[in-house]
DNA sequence: CGGATCGAC
DNA sequence: CTATGTCGATCCG
């Protein structure tokens, strides 16, 4: 580390090797001490674009640093002062709420994939080995660890530090069978633990112990293992386990040499039954009694940490390690001592970048991270400064939220440059191809779809495009992946893009509720075959509510148009459009009616474009609907500003004017957008950008529908008592078969969104069924109809902060459970993520 | 909303 | 030769 220092000024120049190289001063007698490992790293790596890359980086970071400490200098002690006495207020808050009730462990296992290979291989038992590739290593022995080789280091370079390395190839397949061994023993003690990759657990045993207090000798005995899994083996375990009985603190597998860092104060155990241990009712004993079972079943051991939070019991499982424990007992004393020189590094969600920044303002340990409190909170966010405030105080999340819904899914590839357009695309098809089968195994659809890049030079891009409806299948995401791919290879035209990454996600999935609604909703209205004569209003005649005309009459109209200039080899991710001017929408609704009966032949036609659909699944027709009522809309409007035929590009069959009212909605606003001259894309363009606010068309009936219960039902909840909690409970709408959202009354009367009358009914089966007619009787006016709701905006504006700091995961727990009233509107929204997502879905309805 | 970044495993 | 893959959160424009 000191040699390091002498590369480039210190001030700017001293993260890049530390990154890479260690920071760990265990090096052993066998191993290489730090100045060699440092130096062989440096060897393998200056001069190569990662390196590069990597000082460029840290410049960035370098910049921020300077960036904050300029802010710094301007602060006034006023300022300061101020500043300290509202952060004292909420530090005597914070520890008001201190909550030293529950007893949370964090296990972890030792070396795991590892340990995993050494135990089914004893070959390698003696030999420094790490698992991963030449070009990557998931983690390394303690053997290796000796020479510098570590997890996340390329294998090539590990060789380099020690040459008998022994690379093991990955066996997730493997680790996962292992891992569900461990988590059976941990749902003992906490039916809702929470798994953490496949090595990890946090455990709330609060309970467990509890009952634990009452529980006889033979509920706490268990015997050792005398069987192995292979033949081979089995002597081995034998020995190791039999000399385990009193201590237990050697790993078969993972340390001849064993030292007893866990048994502090060895205790009298039981051994009245032959091969068999008794563990006490401690909170200590309960958590040996875990590692003990877990190295008994998988040969494997773990590292636990026990403290009255997951933050604190997450360092905790750190500190002894490997192979140990380590408990902090709940008081506040304790909690104090323990994080009082801690170096920050050690915290969950400080990372090198933190880490950096900080210590450029002279914190390196937590006091001093608490001694900053008020400079903190002047440089930095308020959700980064109360992050620090809470690791200073040794505060953290006393109970374990289970994991919400997965909020997108992605994959990328590394690869040796790949530079041709053609390869690029077959290879982005390939990727949206297994995200496609990825997201059908969850049922999952996204609107977002984000094209991940990273070229020779390791300089990472993401491209990101929000469609109206959501996607699922390949072509789906293809057709919006490949235009971002386009416009990057565009970018750098004539040259060659050249890479070595690439990615896609898919995310803005709909909510388990929007998509139950949706389906339901398409379902019914197909359904109700008797009375979808709107569908066939005459422009003028349309129920006077809107002088523009509904949209589907636009959609028919625009249709109509442009029946002649349909060409059948438009798209690639599209169905093709086949005229058919005759079409009955009653005749077919009703053969869509009869799809439920098995071996009938089912056409489905689109009751928007009016086509004939090939395929006769209802999911493939639903997808075609949303795409015909909007999807298209937005892709065409893409492709227009693009102007680009060169590659599969969709067309757009919609005169200008008619998607700019489409676009705008049939707000008076709208008309500030002149549509005179909307004719050029840019002005086309513009518009969509420009005004992301005004009401868009509902992408389809299920967002009709769910637009129109939300003003109905939702706003008036909110405007008149401002309680966020009614938006939860909205989120929660029973399972009945009800397709919409709405709730009964206080009094239990049902009102008609439609027509607003009061139902007689409380059946929200019949009650469906009413709206279902009221929608279809023509009044579908109503829905596109433009109104204005008040919409909150969040204060977002940081401008004196230097901010960017993270939590990392810890930030979706809520620190103890309890209120913090101090905090600002912004920040008491992003506590609850699920509901704050919810209601954002509810704000761009009513935008 | 989109892009970049951080952080964790 | 050869420096991952996947996800969530945050911040900024």
């Amino acid at each position: 580390m000191d040699n390091m220092k002498k590369v480039g000024n210190s001030s700017c120049n001293d993260g890049v090797l530390l990154r890479m190289g260690l920071n760990d001063n265990k090096a052993g007698m066998q191993g290489l001490d730090k100045e060699k490992i440092n130096k062989i790293i440096m060897e393998a790596t200056k001069g190569s674009r990662f390196y590069e890359n990597e000082l460029k980086k840290d410049q960035q970071v370098n910049q921020r640093i300077e960036k904050m400490m300029q802010l710094k200098e301007k602060i006034t002690t006023q300022q300061l002062l101020k500043a300290q006495l509202q952060v004292d207020k909420l530090v005597i808050e914070l520890e008001q709420s201190r909550n030293l009730s529950s007893t949370i462990v964090h296990i972890d296992m030792d070396a795991f994939y590892a340990a995993v290979e050494m135990r089914d291989n004893p070959e390698l038992k003696e030999k420094p080995i790490a698992v991963g590739s030449m070009s990557m290593l998931s983690t390394s022995n303690y053997h290796a660890r000796r020479f510098g080789v570590r997890a996340a280091m390329p294998g090539f370079i590990a060789k380099k530090l020690c040459p008998h390395l022994t690379i093991v190839p990955l066996n997730f397949e493997k680790y996962g069978k292992v891992s569900k061994e461990v988590r059976e023993i941990l749902a003992e003690y906490d039916p809702n633990f929470m798994p953490v990759g496949l090595d990890e657990a946090y455990l709330n045993i609060t309970e467990h112990l509890e009952e634990r207090l009452n529980w006889p000798e033979d509920k706490r005995r268990f015997f050792l293992n005398t069987e192995s899994t292979t033949e081979k083996d089995k002597d081995d375990i034998n020995m190791s386990a039999k000399s385990n009985v009193g201590g237990y603190s050697s790993s078969p597998v993972l340390f001849e040499d064993n030292s007893p860092l866990m048994d502090d104060h060895p205790e009298q155990r039981d051994q009245s039954v032959e091969n068999s241990v008794v563990f006490g009712t401690s909170a200590e004993e309960a958590v040996k009694e875990i590692r003990f079972r877990i190295e008994q079943k998988t040969q494997l051991t773990a590292s636990a940490g026990i403290a009255p939070n997951t933050m604190l019991a997450k360092m905790c499982s750190d500190h002894n390690k490997p192979n140990g424990q380590c408990r902090i007992v709940p008081e506040r004393q304790a909690v104090l001592d323990f994080v009082k020189d801690l170096p920050i590094r050690k915290v969950p969600g400080i990372g090198k970048v933190t880490e950096k920044m900080l210590k450029a303002l002279g914190i390196v340990t937590c006091s001093e991270l608490y001694q900053q409190r008020a400079l903190l909170s002047v440089l930095f966010s308020e959700a980064s400064w109360h992050n620090f405030l809470d690791i200073s105080l040794g505060l953290g999340s006393t109970h374990l939220e289970k994991d919400g819904e997965r909020k997108s899914m992605s994959t990328e590839r590394t690869f040796s440059e790949i530079n041709t357009a053609e390869d690029q695309y077959s290879l982005c098809r390939e990727l949206c191809r297994d995200l496609a089968q990825e997201l059908q195994k969850e049922g999952l659809k996204g609107k977002t779809v984000t094209l991940k890049l990273k070229n020779v030079n390791f300089e990472v891009k993401t491209r990101a495009s929000t469609v109206l409806s959501s996607v699922s299948t390949e072509e789906e995401i293809f057709a919006v992946a490949k235009d971002l791919l386009g416009t990057e290879i565009d970018s750098v035209a004539p040259h060659p893009l050249r890479i070595r990454l690439m990615g896609v996600r898919v995310s803005g999935f709909l909510s388990e509720e929007e998509k139950k609604y949706q389906q339901k909703s398409i379902t019914s209205f197909l359904k109700s075959g008797k009375e979808i004569s709107f569908l066939r209003l005459q422009p003028g005649k349309s129920n006077q509510a809107s002088p523009r005309g509904s949209f589907f009459d636009k959609k028919r109209a625009a249709r109509q148009l442009n029946n002649e200039n349909l060409s059948p080899n438009e798209t690639v991710g599209k169905q093709l459009f086949h005229d058919r001017k005759s079409a009955n929408f009653v005749e077919e609704t009703k053969k869509v009616t009869d799809l439920e009966e098995p071996n009938v032949c089912k056409i489905f036609t689109c009751p928007v474009c009016f086509e004939e659909q090939s395929s006769n699944n209802l999911e493939e027709l639903n997808r075609h609907i949303d795409e015909c009522l909007s999807g298209t809309l937005v892709k065409d409007t893409v492709e227009i500003s693009k102007n680009d035929n060169s590659r599969e590009n969709t067309l757009n069959f919609l005169p200008q004017e008619d998607r700019t009212d489409q676009l705008a909605g049939t707000d008076q606003s709208a008309s500030t957008s002149d549509n005179s001259t909307s004719n050029s894309t840019e002005k086309f363009t513009q518009i969509i950008s420009d005004k992301p606010h005004r009401e868009r068309q509902p992408s389809n009936l299920g967002d009709i529908a769910r637009n129109l219960s939300m003003k109905q039902c939702l706003i008036p909840k909110r405007t008149s008592q401002d309680n966020e909690d009614h938006f939860e409970k909205t989120e929660h709408t029973e399972e009945t078969s009800s397709s919409y959202f709405f709730e009964a009354k206080d009094d239990g009367v049902l009102v008609c969104p439609v027509c607003n009358s009061e139902q007689k009914t409380t059946s929200l089966v019949s009650f469906n069924r009413h709206v279902d007619v009221c929608l279809n009787k023509g009044l579908i006016q109503e829905l596109t109809e433009k109104k204005h709701f008040p919409t909150k905006t969040y204060n977002t504006e940081n401008s004196n902060r230097v901010g960017g700091l993270s939590r990392g995961q810890q930030c979706t727990n809520p620190s103890q459970g309890t209120k913090r009233s101090g905090l600002t509107t912004s920040q008491s929204v992003s506590k609850k993520a699920k509901s704050s997502n919810f209601k954002h879905t509810i704000e761009r309805f009513f935008k």
